[in-house]
DNA sequence: AGCTATTCATAACT
DNA sequence: TAGTTATGAATAGCT
């Protein structure tokens, strides 16, 4: 009374329904167990072509999080083609400051994503803190900035005409609240891709 | 001459690291064997703290895939009733406040083990600014818990696509940033065999 | 890295 | 749906 695997799909729906279910189970309280010992982080996920049902342990921020350091590590590692055994340590560090760069970017895009919504969505300009004006206009700069670059290339005869000082809507002289992520209201134009 | 676990973190670094890596092997294993008796799909991936090493498996691609399924699939389930445009940009907003929420912890988690590398590389203890000290205590009371929590922790979920699109807006004076957000197969899972 | 004894996962059955 | 058990796999400790 044991296992007879045969290596291959389970043919029978049904036991191969359990055995999934079993195996996933069995493979999340391994994970754990390696967590425990290690102090690794570890992140699973199974896809279930019969049910379709997905299986994210222990959650999906988890998973995203790991693919997230996984992407900008891979990312990092493109240019670094020496792997020096010496300074081992070092060279994680170096690793990790790389990430933690990426990530920190990463973080301001989304706050300025949030921000440009907030706008569209009713946030009066008026309100904004002396920072986020700042930071509006660095983030709005550069984009133009890239824009024009863009079209230079391709069309060398024009440019973006710049619409920040000349709306004149961006003024920081009076504005001076406390930075935050504020709430926000009823909507406006949705624009998204 | 067999297991006598304790369970908890190994304290001697070598073995923790062994049996780290033996048992990531083992849970690889495992999955493969999944994804042969049932049909499923399944990904693995780890962070391993002591050497800053990450593993995914089968690879990066995958596991993106299928947490852009994951994403995708509570997404709809969510939205499933009528598809209100106006509440379009609040949605938005929601989104990429919860990415932002999880992308702080990221980066707040990347700095302590940046701080931790930098202890095991020799900074002294008595070097950490408060501040710092502060971080590490609160963060390792957290990870006291952690485990903990994070089981009983299974979060809705959230994903967020940049509807500004920008590519490298922020590439002045660096080298390429990807933000990952990968691309998602959408085909319903057929892959694998 | 290879071995062995022990613990553990789990397939079949109740 | 859950519990039991025999079988074989995973693996801790050691070399």
């Amino acid at each position: 009374m044991a296992p007879k695997l045969k290596f291959a799909l389970i043919k029978d729906r049904k036991k191969r329904q359990a055995t999934c279910q079993r195996r996933m189970k069995g493979l999340m309280k391994k994970a754990e167990e390696l967590t425990i010992l290690s102090g690794a982080s570890a992140c699973l996920t199974f896809f279930n072509r019969d049910d379709g049902k997905l299986v994210v342990w222990p959650s999906q921020e988890k998973a995203q999080s790991l693919i997230d350091r996984f992407n900008a590590l891979s990312e990092t590692e493109r240019n670094e083609n020496a792997y020096d055994p010496e300074s081992y340590i070092e060279t994680n560090i170096k690793k990790i400051e790389k990430r933690l760069e990426y990530s920190r970017k990463a973080v301001e895009e989304l706050e300025m994503d949030h921000l440009m919504l907030q706008i569209q969505n009713g946030r009066m300009l008026a309100d904004l803190s002396q920072t986020e004006v700042e930071k509006l206009k660095s983030y709005a700069s550069k984009k133009i900035t890239c824009l024009d670059r863009e079209l230079r290339t391709q069309h060398p005869n024009t440019s973006v005409e710049p619409f920040l000082e000349d709306e004149g809507f961006l003024n920081d002289d009076d504005e001076d609240m406390e930075t935050s992520d504020g709430e926000s209201s009823e909507s406006d134009g949705a624009d998204n891709a």
